[in-house]
DNA sequence: ACACCAATCTAAACGCCGTCAAGATGGTCT
DNA sequence: AGACCATCTTGACGGCGTTTAGATTGGTGT
């Protein structure tokens, strides 16, 4: 969103990898993941189809470092979710809006993240260490007034989290529209789906309205 | 898992359609995904890679009547297990069980069901007619005493395969292999995690253990 | 100041892909 | 028999990911 693709261009080009990145991602919200090709990326930088080969030793690692932004982002709008509200049962559920949201605004990137883990049959380290997976599990922690034990702390958030992924998708495939008039929204709709999972029953303190 | 796919080869295939579809899933299995080109399935079966385009369009119409195929037989494993239990409860987490078990054991498949999906944005049509959804919601229905309202009865089936879809996708990222082991193996994973899903609370008779 | 080196980029090629147009083949119907 | 039409093949096109070899450059050491 910040460095210019096409000046004056002296051969060496300064930040390329930078670039590379940057026009991925604009290739990716113009025309969609199924034209994001190597080559494609490249000339949208304004340099030949062997050149990102200096900074990324494949078309994998080039999108790799695409959904590595990609999971920062949603690290922090989780983040966001969180600080915005205390109350135990509505901070996860608004994690979990928060999540989805994530997905329906950003699908293309979205796709990429999990594409990229679908090839790798593995979620990014980065996950389990300090980022957004963390970011639920700590809140359950938080609010789950010392009853839970650490076992009853991580399905909790695996269940969180394979809710929400899965709630993701199904919003891509544009699935619940009539629900989601009838429910007033969107937003209405995916609190309506949390709340019927009855959620983290087993972990939070449970002052239920 | 019927047809051969190569012996005489008169001219005229007889039944090149099945024949491509077979050859389709034996690479899938084989080979994975991303060996899955049309020219590698017409190789497959013996023909030239021009010869499907007499039967399908496009490289998508071949894996759409593969996707298909996927559905039916996800359907049928659904049924078999919904069949197999009475007990409500049970009877829910057994589906879920199942269909995360579908997904484990054909990850290809599922993988080119959902990619499908992904590149309509919309999941196949049968799925609302008579299909593994319409499985899982009217499981629920026969389950809820009739206390349940239509729209909660349609929430809770979206919440369910939701949180199916979710796990099943992270159980092929093979993200929780430590906390299989101490739950006792894969299957007494799946059940503790849909258990505290607290799924259906709203809406299944309620008789916790 | 200059020579050199390593990093960076280009040009050209390879084999694969999806797809299409033209022609060969062969069963079927009259 | 002959004509017809679905089916399959041949050969081509452009695009892809990737590799190899060579051109260009900025920075470093003397």
């Amino acid at each position: 969103m910040s460095t210019a693709t096409a000046e004056s261009r002296p051969y060496h080009h300064g930040d390329l990898s930078r670039a590379l990145i940057d026009a991925a991602r604009k290739i990716l919200e113009t025309d969609g993941p199924a034209a994001l090709s190597l080559r494609a990326v490249a000339r949208e930088a304004g340099v030949s189809p062997a050149a990102p080969y200096h900074h990324f030793k494949d078309k994998a690692e080039l999108l790799e470092a695409v959904a590595h932004e990609g999971w920062h982002e949603l690290d922090a709008a989780l983040s966001k979710a969180r600080g915005a509200t205390q109350n135990a049962r509505d901070q996860m559920t608004n994690i979990g809006v928060a999540y989805v949201c994530f997905a329906r605004d950003n699908p293309a990137l979205y796709r990429v993240m999990y594409d990229r883990s679908r090839d790798k049959d593995a979620l990014p380290d980065q996950l389990k260490d300090d980022g957004a997976y963390c970011q639920v599990r700590d809140s359950i922690g938080a609010n789950s007034g010392g009853r839970a034990t650490e076992i009853d702390l991580e399905l909790a958030t695996i269940a969180a989290w394979c809710a929400g992924h899965g709630l993701a998708e199904m919003i891509s495939f544009k699935q619940f529209a009539p629900l989601k008039d009838l429910l007033g929204g969107e937003e209405a709709f995916l609190r309506a789906v949390f709340e019927h999972l009855g959620m983290f029953a087993k972990v939070i303190d449970q002052d239920p309205a």
